[in-house]
RNA sequence: GGAGAGGUGGCUGAGUGGUCGAAAGCGGCGGUCUCGAAAACCGUUAUACCUUUCAGGUAUCUAGGGUUCGAAUCCCUACCUCUCCGCCA
């Protein structure tokens, strides 16, 4: 959400911004309702400040006990027309919202402009891509070869879209999950364990919604709704909240499902755990002083390296373009990593800047050292996304025997096994 | 699910129809004092919007309606919190 006065004080700023992203808004719209609504407020302000005066006249004239009965008549009539503009108002800056709420953020300067993926540019690669001397199998095969992941059993449970895993599969999850959140915690991150089913307001306030709605999962009634990461429930902890300067940079880290539909995203990817409608997640936020968020988010995106680079998995950092970023982001970086099985590369987590863009939505302001409130700015990052990173090391971690080795670190995380065969 | 109580500024908490944007306290900020700090004392301390700016105006006491010339104050609805009962992991 911008600041209405920011649209109109810099409106080709925002229209291009739009463009790049390959969004569709208004913005002409939205600054002729501006120009209405305020044409409206002048009348009606001018009305209410008549009848102000005069209502305190009245007071005043009943106490002298003079009448009263011409000036209550004539404000009688001040009234309805104020009721009227009210009315009219109301209705004006309802549509004034919606237009709004349909204006993406706007991409930082650093963002390269390009369509899509192809303009995303490769900050840096880390680790060297096995070349392996026999065939790789993809993670479905061995995994259901290691009796550890029973696609067929999810789909027969679920439907198509879902993965289950059992046995040391089962366990491995569970060790990543500890070895992740023990891995950021002891950097500082405090870890919760927040609601995965939350309101509307709540998916307006990091910007799913309205634009993600046929993306999510709703209750029946459809007030409610199945997060799709966690960063909707941790990063809304703050909403419509006053943060005190001493509590900044708040750092929270959170497991949990994230439930997607994929709508539209049918027959891609549809082997194995790489595309499905439930799986689990180790999110990061942090909502940090509007000067360094930059800085931060440099850091976040290392944070979430450091997952992979204890996994010892070959890895790259994107930056992506205009075209890729999501409507709330200013900036984001996708990390990937290599799957040996499937031979690409997967997109594993996404650390992204929002600036003051949720902030907004969601009415979280900070007082910072001068006493004024301010918003904030908001980041997050996956660190990282596990339905992609279990295959990743079914895959890389694969021996010519059909085996998977278990990464080191993990080993503590499973009663010591090393070795799934 | 049933019954009751309540939601006021950053926080606590007064205020039941007419200078109430709202007492008081706490907190914050500035100052006096001090080598410095604490204490004490003095002062100050909301946000948004419109006009436009050495200024004026409007709105905001959970939210949305209603009554009224006029609502924090009266009425209705929703939401939330608390207490008791029921149910239950």
């Amino acid at each position: 959400m911008h600041d209405l006065k920011f649209i109109r004080e810099n409106p080709e700023r925002v229209k291009a911004g739009a463009a790049n992203k390959n969004e569709k808004c208004d913005i002409d719209k939205v600054l002729s309702l501006d120009e209405e609504r305020r044409e409206i407020i002048r009348q009606v302000e001018r009305l209410k400040a008549e009848r102000n005066k005069v209502s305190a006249e009245i007071a005043k004239m009943k106490k002298a006990g003079r009448p009263v009965d011409d000036a209550v008549m004539a404000m009688r009539k001040v009234g309805q027309q104020i009721s009227e503009l009210d009315t009219k108002l109301r209705e004006l800056e309802v549509r004034l919202n919606t237009a709004l709420t349909w204006v993406p953020n706007i991409p930082h300067e650093s963002v390269p402009v390009g369509a899509d993926e192809t303009a995303n540019v490769v900050v840096r690669e880390w680790g060297e891509i096995p070349e392996p001397d026999f065939k790789v199998l993809p993670h479905w095969e061995i995994g259901e070869k290691l009796d550890i992941m029973d696609l067929a059993a999810a789909s027969r449970i679920s439907g198509s879209g879902f993965y289950l895993l059992k046995g040391l599969g089962a366990t491995m999850q569970r060790a990543l999950i500890n070895y992740m959140i023990d891995l950021h915690t002891a950097d500082g991150f405090t870890e919760v364990c927040a609601p995965h089913i939350v309101t509307s307001e709540t998916m307006f306030g990091t910007g799913q919604l309205p634009k993600l709605a046929d993306d999510m999962y709703k209750t029946e009634e459809g007030t409610m709704y199945l997060i799709p990461t966690a960063e909707v429930p941790l990063t809304n902890m703050f909403k419509q909240q006053i943060i005190s300067y001493g509590q900044l940079p708040i750092r929270m880290v959170a497991h949990s499902p994230c439930y997607r539909r994929e709508a539209g995203a049918a027959g891609k990817d549809t082997r194995g755990m790489i595309r499905v409608h439930q799986f689990d997640k180790v999110e990061m936020v942090t909502i940090v002083h509007p000067d360094n968020s930059y800085d931060v988010l440099e850091s976040l995106v290392w944070q979430a390296e450091k997952v992979l680079q204890g996994l010892q998995l070959p890895y790259r950092v994107c930056e992506l373009s205009t075209g890729e970023l999501s409507f709330a982001s200013a900036k984001c970086y996708d990390l990937e990593l290599w799957a040996a099985g499937v031979a690409k590369y997967l997109e594993i987590s996404s650390v992204a800047n929002f600036e003051d863009f949720q902030a907004r939505r969601m009415n979280c302001r900070f007082r910072d050292a001068d006493g004024k409130v301010k918003h904030p700015h908001t980041l997050n990052g996956s660190g990282v996304a596990l339905a992609r990173l279990i295959p990743a090391i079914l895959e890389n971690y694969q021996t010519a025997e059909g085996s998977v080795v278990i990464p080191e670190v993990l080993r503590q995380y499973m009663r010591g096994a090393e070795l799934i065969r």
